[in-house]
RNA sequence: GGGCGAUUAGCUCAGUUGGCUAGAGCGUUCGGAUCACACCCGAAAGGUCAGGGGUUCGAGUCCCUUAUCGCCCACCA
C-alpha cells in the first residue's frame, strides 16, 4: 500500500517542493540557456504592506506563465523586485512615528527619517518575498531588484541625465495640494474630498473709469450687475473663497456672454488691492442660467475672478491669456507678501491692505467680506453646501499651492507620440482620433528627430483588446509628466542649482563648461521671471544635471555653492524604468540583450496610463524597442458586496491565511478559474470563527480539487504497484499495443490530447478560466468519474492490467504536466512519486512522456491526435448508464440491486454495448441481458430512450413513478416537437438557414416523435 | 461631464463568427459508508438571460433605449 495520506495535506507538502525548487536552482535562468527568450517583470508590489489577494491573483497569473513557457522548452525568467512606492510609503511610517512616539517627520534630520523608512521597507520587503515564495512564484531570486537598490538608482539617473540634455525635463509651474498645517503637498489620492457647509459670496468688482471712454455701456435685465443709471459700474462675481480675490489678475467672461462685447477692452479696479486687470473673454466660463439643472450655472453671474495662483482652472485661464500669477499665501496659509506677490501692489497700498498680511486664510476671508461690506460692495451671501477636498492627514481644507517643479515633456513624439506608434494595428482606432496622428517611421516628426526605422511598430497587444482605447485615450491626451515630488523618500533629483547675477554667471561656471566636464553634465538656466516666485530682477538661476558616477562633480558643484534639489523623484520614474533596470541597464548585459523586451505584462487596468504607459515610452526611447509585446489586464477582486478590497473597510483577505486554510495551490486554482474576460470578481468574504481571520468559501472549490487530484494520483500508484508485482520486478513494462486497449483506454488518450490542444489555446490568449476549466472538467469528469473507475475491472486482471497501465500512467503524467503551471506543489510532489512506481510512462505516438526529475523542468506536453470513432462511441455508453442510474433513481430501487437490463440497439452501437456489457454493468449496477435490434418491450419494465437505444430495466415496478416519468417526458417531447414544426412550417426557416440545420431539425423531430409514439 | 464595463439558477460565474432542449461550481432536495477520494459517489429540482423597442428564418449573443450597479479619468466659481 501506498504510504499517501487519504486527504491532502498542503502543509505536508508546499515545503517539501519549495526546497527542492530552491536547493536545485530550478527558478533561475542564464541568458546563455537554450530556448528562445521568455521573460515576465514582476509589477513591483510597494513596500507598504503585505501582499493582498490582488497581488496573490496577479502573481499566480505570472507563475502560470513562466512555468507554462519553461515547460514549453523557452528560456523563461521572471524577474522579481518591489517598489519603494514614495508618498505611500512615507506616509505610512509617519502615521506609525506619530502614533508610536507622538513625533512628526519635520521632528527628524533627513537621513534620520529616511532611515526610518528603510528599516519598514526592509521589513516588508522579507514579508513580501515570503509571501510570493509561500505561493510558489517561480521568480529567479538571485536576480531580486528594488526600485531604490544601487543598480536600479544608477538606471534613474542615467535616465534622467540623457532626457535632461535633450531637454525632454524642464522647469515648470504646478499647483500642487497643499496641506498649510502639515506644510507638505500632497498627492491627488491623498486629498479627501468632504462635503462641507460653505457660503457664495457675491462680490462687486468696479469698473475702471478711465478706460471707460466712449459710450456708456447699457446693462438690461441682467440679475447681477450694476445697473445704476443704466451704466455698468460693476461686475459682480461669485466665489467660495474670497480672500483669494487678493490674488485675481482678469475678470473673465464667456465670449457668448450678450454682456461680453460691451466690456470688451475694459479694466477693473481690483478692490482693496487696488490692482487693475483687464476683463477677458473665455469659453471656460458658465454662462449664468437660474432654471438650469447645472449647479453652476444657478450661481453663477457670467463673472469669474481669475487666481492663478490659487486655482487649478483658473490656472489653466492664466496660461492661456498669459495673465500674472500672484501668490498671496504663505506656505502656512496666512497672507503673505514674501511669495510672490510684486511689491508694486504695496507701493500706495493702503492700511486694509497691510492688515490683511498676516492674517490666517480663514481670518483674512471673514475679514476681506467684511471690507466689501462695509464698502457696500458685497451683493449677496447664499449658503452653499459642496465638496472640499481636505488633508487626510490634517483634515483641513487643501489649498492649491503654486510652485515650480520638474517636468518630463512626455507629449514630446519621441515619447507619447511612440506609444501610440507602437500600438498593433487592429487596436488602434484611427478614425476616432483627437487629431493626433501617428508620425510614421519615415518622417521627421518636427522636433529635429529622424525616427529609426523601427521593427516594434503595431507590436503592442492589449488583453482584452478594449484597454487598448485606455492607453490610445492616455496618450492622446496627454500632458507634460511633472516628476518632482516634495518628498524625502525616493530617488533624490540629481540637479544642483544656485542662483547668479545674470550677467557673471557665464564667468563663474566657465571652467565647469570646458571639455572636462563636457560629458559629465548637462545644464539649465531659468531666468528670474520665468518662475512663479518673485526673485531679484536680473538673476539666473543654473541646474546642472550631473551623470551618475560623477561623485567629484557633485563636490565640485557644491564647493561652488550650488545646492542639490530637496525633491524626489516620482514614483513612476523609477518602476517606469523597471523591464531596463531589472536587466541592469544602463550596463549593456548579456541579460537585457536577451530579455529585453520582455513578452507579457500581466497587471491592473488601474495602472495602464501611470505604469505601463511609462515603460512604453522609456523603453522605446532608450533601447529603441518595446518593454514587451502583450499586455494582459486581469480582474480585479472586490468583496462579496463589490466593494474594493481594503483594511479600512475590513474586508481584505491575506493570502498567507488562505494557504493555511486552504493550501497554496488551493488558492491559486480557484483565482486561476475565476480569471475570465471580466472587469471584476466577486469574492465574498468571511470570518472564520475558529481562526478570527477572513477567508471566502469560493476557495473550497480549489481545495476539493486538489484533493481529487491526490486521490486519482493515489489510486493510480496504488493499482501500478499491483501491477509491478505482477510484472516482477525485474519484468520491463508491457509492450504499448494499440490495438489491446479498450474503447474506454482509447477514449481518454483522444480526451487528453484535445485538453491539451484546449490549453494551449486558452493560455496563448490568456483565458486563464478556460485553462482552469478544461484541466478540471478533463480532470474530474472524464479521467475521475469515467476513466478510472472504468479500468477498475482491467486493472485486477493481470491478463489486461498491462495496456490499461500503460495508458493510465501516461495520461496521469500528462495531467500533472497540464496542472503543474496553475497547481505548481501538489502536482510537483505527486510527480516524484510516479517516477518512483513507475518511472517509463509515455505511449508511443499518442502521449510523449520523457520523465524528468522534476516535474518544474518536465516538457509540456504536445498535442496529439484525436480518436473521432472513440469520442463518439464512449458517450453512447455514458448516456446508457445515465439512463439506467437515473430510472434507478426514479422508481427507487435499492441502491445495493443489481437490475436487469436489455437494450433495443442496432448496428455499430450494439456492438459498442456489447463489447463494452462489463463497464455498463459496472458502472449502471446491473446485469446486462439481451441487447438486439429486435427486442420487444419486457413486462414490468421501466424504459428510457438514451443514446439512439431504448432501454428496458425489468423488475422497477411503480405506477406512480412510471405515470409520474411518462407524463413529464410527453410534455417536454411535446413542446419540443411542436417548437420544431413550428420552425418547419415557416418557409423563410427552410429557404434561408443552413441546409445542415434544417436537416439536423427535421431528423430530431422525427426522433422525438418515435419517443413519443412508443410512450403510447 | 468623458470613457470602460456589468446585469444569465438562491450565490459566484461560463456561454466562441447569431443556430441542438442556455451550462458549471456552491447551495437545496432525494439516495448512498462501494476496497482513490464524504474535501466523496449517484440522481434531481431550479432560469420571461435587468425592462422596452429594433434587425433577422432565428437574438443571452448584433443595434437603439430605459433602469440599476461598478471602475478609470476629468471637474466642482
Amino acid at each position: 500500500m501506498t504510504d499517501l495520506p487519504k486527504t491532502y495535506d498542503p502543509a505536508a507538502v508546499e515545503p517539501e517542493a519549495n526546497r527542492v525548487w530552491t536547493d536545485e536552482k530550478l527558478f533561475h535562468a542564464e541568458p546563455t540557456d537554450p530556448g528562445k527568450p521568455y521573460a515576465i517583470v514582476i509589477p513591483p508590489p510597494n513596500v507598504t504592506a503585505a501582499l493582498h489577494l490582488g497581488h496573490a491573483l496577479n502573481n499566480t497569473l505570472q507563475d502560470i506563465l513562466t512555468r507554462w513557457r519553461r515547460m514549453a522548452g523557452d528560456n523563461a525568467i521572471w524577474l522579481p523586485g518591489t517598489d519603494h512606492a514614495g508618498i505611500a510609503t512615507q506616509t505610512v511610517v509617519e502615521k506609525r512615528v506619530l502614533a508610536e512616539e507622538g513625533k512628526r517627520r519635520t521632528d527628524f534630520a533627513r537621513d534620520e527619517f529616511v532611515k526610518k523608512i528603510q528599516t519598514w521597507k526592509d521589513e516588508y520587503e522579507v514579508r513580501i518575498t515570503e509571501q510570493l515564495k509561500a505561493m510558489g512564484c517561480s521568480c529567479d531570486w538571485d536576480r531580486q531588484a528594488f526600485t531604490m537598490d544601487e543598480p536600479r538608482a544608477k538606471a534613474v539617473r542615467e535616465a534622467f541625465f540623457q532626457l535632461f540634455k535633450e531637454g525632454l525635463i524642464y522647469r515648470g509651474k504646478r499647483l500642487v495640494n497643499w496641506d498649510p498645517a502639515t506644510q507638505t503637498a500632497l498627492a491627488d489620492d491623498e486629498v479627501e474630498m468632504e462635503e462641507v457647509d460653505g457660503h457664495f459670496y457675491y462680490l462687486k468688482y468696479p469698473l475702471e473709469s478711465e478706460s471707460g471712454t466712449g459710450d456708456s455701456p447699457v446693462a438690461s435685465g441682467q440679475r447681477h450687475g450694476q445697473v445704476a443709471h443704466a451704466t455698468m459700474e460693476y461686475v459682480t462675481v461669485a466665489t467660495t473663497r474670497p480672500e483669494t480675490m487678493l490674488g485675481d489678475t482678469a475678470v473673465a467672461i464667456n465670449p457668448k456672454d450678450p454682456r461680453a462685447a460691451q466690456l470688451r477692452g475694459k479694466k477693473i479696479r481690483l478692490p482693496i488691492v487696488n490692482r487693475v486687470i483687464p476683463i477677458i473673454e473665455d469659453d471656460y466660463v458658465v454662462l449664468p442660467d437660474p432654471k438650469s439643472d447645472d449647479p453652476k450655472a444657478q450661481f453663477a453671474t457670467g463673472f469669474l475672478k481669475v487666481t492663478p495662483a490659487h486655482d487649478p482652472n483658473d490656472y489653466e485661464i492664466g496660461l492661456r491669456h498669459k495673465l500674472p500669477m500672484i501668490n498671496v499665501l504663505a506656505p502656512d496659509g496666512t497672507i503673505s507678501d514674501q511669495h510672490g506677490w510684486p511689491t508694486e501692489d504695496f507701493d500706495q497700498a493702503g492700511e486694509d491692505l497691510q492688515n490683511l498680511l498676516g492674517l490666517d486664510r480663514f481670518e483674512a476671508r471673514r475679514a476681506v467680506v467684511e471690507w466689501f461690506k462695509r464698502n457696500n460692495l458685497l451683493e449677496e451671501v447664499k449658503p452653499y453646501r459642496h465638496s472640499v477636498g481636505h488633508s487626510y492627514r490634517s483634515h483641513v481644507p487643501i489649498e492649491p499651492y503654486l510652485s515650480d517643479q520638474w517636468y518630463c515633456k512626455v507629449t514630446d513624439a519621441r515619447l507619447a507620440g511612440a506609444a501610440l506608434r507602437a500600438m498593433s494595428r487592429e487596436q488602434f482606432e484611427s478614425s476616432r482620433s483627437t487629431g493626433f496622428q501617428p508620425v510614421s517611421s519615415d518622417q521627421n516628426n518636427g522636433h529635429g528627430f529622424q525616427t529609426h526605422a523601427t521593427d516594434w511598430e503595431g507590436q503592442l497587444k492589449f488583453f482584452p483588446p478594449r484597454y487598448a482605447k485606455t492607453f490610445q485615450t492616455w496618450h492622446e491626451n496627454i500632458r507634460d509628466w511633472c516628476i518632482s515630488r516634495q518628498l524625502w523618500w525616493g530617488h533624490r533629483i540629481p540637479v544642483w542649482s544656485k542662483m547668479f547675477p545674470a550677467s557673471t554667471w557665464h564667468d563663474a561656471l566657465k571652467h565647469l563648461l570646458t571639455r572636462k566636464y563636457k560629458n559629465r553634465l548637462a545644464t539649465t538656466m531659468v531666468t528670474s521671471s520665468d518662475s512663479c516666485f518673485v526673485l531679484p530682477r536680473d538673476t539666473m538661476t543654473v541646474y546642472m544635471c550631473v551623470a551618475p558616477g560623477n561623485e567629484d562633480v557633485e563636490q565640485e558643484l557644491e564647493r561652488l555653492g550650488f545646492e542639490q534639489d530637496p525633491d524626489v523623484l516620482d514614483t513612476w520614474f523609477s518602476s517606469g524604468l523597471w523591464p531596463m533596470s531589472t536587466l541592469n541597464w544602463p550596463e549593456q548585459t548579456p541579460e537585457l540583450e536577451k530579455w529585453n523586451p520582455t513578452h507579457t505584462l500581466c497587471t491592473a487596468r488601474e495602472i495602464i496610463t501611470l505604469w505601463v504607459s511609462r515603460m512604453v515610452m522609456f523603453n522605446l526611447y532608450f533601447l529603441n524597442r518595446l518593454p514587451f509585446s502583450e499586455v494582459f489586464v486581469h480582474a480585479m477582486i472586490q468583496d462579496g458586496e463589490g466593494r474594493k478590497m481594503s483594511k479600512s473597510l475590513g474586508n481584505g483577505v491575506d493570502p498567507l491565511d488562505i494557504i493555511s486554510s486552504h493550501g497554496a495551490d488551493a488558492m491559486r486554482f480557484t483565482l486561476t478559474l475565476m480569471t475570465t474576460n471580466t472587469q471584476d470578481v466577486r469574492m465574498p468574504v468571511e470570518r472564520d470563527p475558529k481562526s478570527g481571520k477572513n477567508t471566502s468559501p469560493k476557495f473550497d472549490i480549489g481545495r476539493n480539487f486538489c484533493n481529487k487530484v491526490w486521490n486519482a494520483v493515489r489510486f493510480a500508484i496504488m493499482n501500478l504497484e499491483e501491477a509491478r508485482r505482477h510484472e516482477g520486478t525485474e519484468a520491463r513494462r508491457e509492450e504499448v499495443d494499440e490495438t489491446r486497449w479498450s474503447l474506454a483506454d482509447r477514449w481518454i488518450v483522444s480526451r487528453f490530447n484535445r485538453t491539451i490542444a484546449a490549453c494551449d489555446e486558452a493560455l496563448t490568449n490568456y483565458r486563464f478560466d478556460q485553462y482552469a476549466k478544461g484541466c478540471y472538467d478533463f480532470f474530474w469528469g472524464d479521467l475521475c468519474d469515467w476513466y478510472l473507475e472504468a479500468i477498475k475491472p482491467a486493472m485486477r486482471d493481470p491478463a489486461r492490467q498491462g495496456q490499461t497501465a500503460n495508458v493510465l500512467a501516461a495520461v496521469l503524467d500528462g495531467s500533472l504536466r497540464l496542472l503543474h503551471p496553475m497547481i505548481p506543489f501538489i502536482t510537483e510532489v505527486l510527480y516524484w512519486r510516479l517516477n518512483e512506481v513507475r518511472p517509463e510512462r509515455g505511449l508511443p505516438g499518442r502521449i510523449m512522456c520523457c520523465t524528468s526529475p522534476r516535474l518544474i523542468r518536465a516538457a509540456w506536453p504536445r498535442a496529439g491526435e484525436v480518436t473521432e470513432t472513440a469520442e463518439a462511441l464512449f458517450p453512447k455508453l455514458q448516456e446508457i448508464i445515465g439512463a439506467i442510474r437515473n430510472l434507478r433513481n426514479d422508481y427507487k430501487a435499492d441502491p445495493k440491486k443489481r437490475v436487469t437490463v436489455s437494450i433495443s440497439a442496432s448496428g455499430e452501437t450494439a456492438g459498442t454495448i456489447e463489447s463494452n456489457r462489463e463497464l455498463i454493468e459496472l458502472l449502471a449496477t446491473c446485469t446486462l441481458g439481451r441487447v438486439t435490434s429486435d427486442l420487444s418491450a419486457p413486462a414490468n419494465a421501466a424504459r428510457a430512450t438514451a443514446g439512439g437505444c431504448e432501454i428496458f430495466v425489468e423488475g422497477l415496478v411503480d405506477e406512480s413513478a412510471d405515470r409520474e416519468r411518462s407524463a413529464r417526458r410527453r410534455d417536454e417531447l411535446v413542446k419540443s416537437i411542436a417548437s420544431m414544426k413550428g420552425r418547419l412550417a415557416n418557409p423563410s426557416y427552410v429557404s434561408k438557414a443552413p441546409p445542415h440545420l434544417v436537416k439536423q431539425t427535421q431528423d430530431q423531430l422525427a426522433e422525438l416523435e418515435a419517443e413519443l409514439a412508443k410512450l403510447g
